[in-house]
DNA sequence: ATTGAAAATGAGAATCATTCTCAGGTGGGA
DNA sequence: TCCCACCTGAGAATGATTCTCATTTTCAAT
């Protein structure tokens, strides 16, 4: 799971220095399994390093995001969260209501995009699929 | 294609007044069959009507969004984009140098939507795919 | 190891889309 | 026509993200 040396490479590979900040961010990056908001991925940062600022934060999701490392997924309308870009492609469900993320694979969504690309003579880049509504729970314990 | 009535008829049923911008707003979503933003209807209204604020623009969308009556897609990051609500759902790809939109259905994509809310018990209201890369002319015209 | 230039950082200001506040205006039922 | 809850306009406020700039740090070449 400490794939730390993959991201490493990638990151040198790019001729992009290799700083104690990058460091630790990717390290929490790695540990978390989820998708992290830029503030609380911060405030992870901060409990190891209170000198790391937050524009550094922001600096080096928008870097590990170029270099395809991390993907950037806008599960509300609020604000974006991040999470290190899985082997196998999933897609996001948001509960409205509890904010619950439920992640689903559809290998579907690949053959749409491959579909379009070629009628269109598209380069596809980047697919996201995001559905939103009520979970499961939320259906039962209330009305609104 | 003056289906304003429908729109009116909508807003009524849901208690909402029918005021002089609201009247505005819906005519300028009709005539336009494009993805809006905020700011490009507010100039279009305005160019009717001097005397409307964005904050109206804002609120009447975010009440058209409510009914259904319009749908808000975030196709870049920045900021969103609105269009009436189709009959038929479609998606979009955005290219990430000239920023052209191209729509597309895809019937496959409901069914995906369909699969989840059986395995997983949940009410699914939106459902938006969207893809983005570089189109067919601005892979030949640029490089970078 | 030392050095120097380019790249990265921290702090806080700036930006920008969107929302909020509140005093005054208006739709539409009685 | 009257009334009042709902709307509106103007501009302030918000909040996520980006920018600025003086200071540090990395790392390739000495």
């Amino acid at each position: 799971m400490n794939d730390c040396n993959h991201w490493i490479e990638t990151l040198q590979a790019h001729g992009y220095r290799l700083t104690r900040q990058r460091r630790l961010i990717i390290k929490i990056l790695e540990e978390s399994h989820e998708h992290l908001d830029a503030e609380t991925l911060y405030d992870r940062v901060r409990a190891c390093d209170e000198s790391i600022g937050l524009a550094t934060v922001y600096r080096t999701l928008s870097l590990l995001k170029q270099v395809g490392l991390v993907e950037e997924h806008r599960l509300g309308a609020e604000h974006s969260h991040f999470e290190a870009t899985p082997e196998t492609p999933h897609y996001h469900f948001t509960c409205r209501h509890c904010g619950r993320v439920i992640e689903f694979a559809a290998p579907e969504v690949l053959n749409v995009a491959r579909e379009l690309s070629a009628r269109e003579g598209l380069h596809v880049t980047d697919v996201h699929l995001f559905l939103s509504g009520c979970c499961a729970r939320c259906q039962k314990g209330e009305t609104e």
